[in-house]
DNA sequence: TTTTACAGTATCCTTTTAGGTACTACGTAC
DNA sequence: GTACGTAGTACCTAAAAGGATACTGTAAAA
């Protein structure tokens, strides 16, 4: 059995969290359905939002995420071309999953230039930020 | 720029939701931790509870989330060997992400031996129930 | 007249992940 | 004396994910 993450879910139909999960696998699909829960946005608008993806990943992730059902993409036939991005309503009803994963990482993850690493906040809360290069 | 996920995420800073997806990142992360929620496990019997794992996986899974803190392993020298883990109080911590993860998994995720679908609720609530084989 | 912006494709290549199989050691049960 | 359960490790291969680079077409701006 060698198959990738969202088609072994039929393997553990007990497991609703794997089942999410494999809806939000993909490097860039977090990032993605972050940004567009403040609103639509066009591709290339979305593509500054991130750092160093490619176009091509991007397309790809974007493409998973609409084929899903979890966002939409409107094509207005002009010229420079113009596509619009947006949450559909089955994507908005992800929004409180997206909100407890921006929030444990926002209390739990801390990355700087090396990597990241996981601490409890009481682990030394009153002192790292002195430690910060300026 | 070709690196995993994990070592990736010092790349978006700025995103909490793929710095925590990045813990959860590896097939068998989220059931690991949806069963070790409910109580501590020895090595096998999540093995029992996990229908298609490999021991070379489980092992690898489970190294990865004691490395980052997730859960703890405590070895016992006896003969034969008896190994438990458990979640740490970090890795308590993810309890709400892990069932965030776990309801819409539930409410919006609908698995058959076919593959994967993803529905609203209102999408025929009523019915589909009937048209389950006995 | 060349360049820019837009929203992508196409092609090729590398890295990472996951799976298969076989093997270990020890003590107990049959 | 053979098999079983425990918790793994080692080695090899297949598949999937991700990345680099080059290319498309149109219109407006420089």
């Amino acid at each position: 059995m060698s198959l990738p993450r969202a088609k072994l879910v039929k393997n553990f139909p007990g497991c609703p969290v794997e089942a999410t999960l494999s809806y939000l696998d993909g490097k860039w699909k977090g990032v993605i359905l972050f940004h567009l829960m403040e609103g639509t946005l066009r591709f290339n608008e979305l593509r500054r939002k991130l750092p160093a993806v490619t176009q091509r990943m991007l397309t790809k992730q974007l493409r998973e995420l609409e084929e899903a059902g979890l966002l939409s993409r409107a094509v207005f036939p002009v010229v420079p071309p113009r596509v619009e991005y947006a949450m559909t309503p089955l994507g908005m009803t992800l929004k409180p999953v997206i909100r407890a994963l921006a929030a444990w990482g926002d209390d739990y993850v801390f990355c700087s230039p090396e990597g990241r690493e996981l601490r409890m906040a009481s682990d030394g809360l009153c002192a790292p930020v002195a430690t910060l290069q300026t």
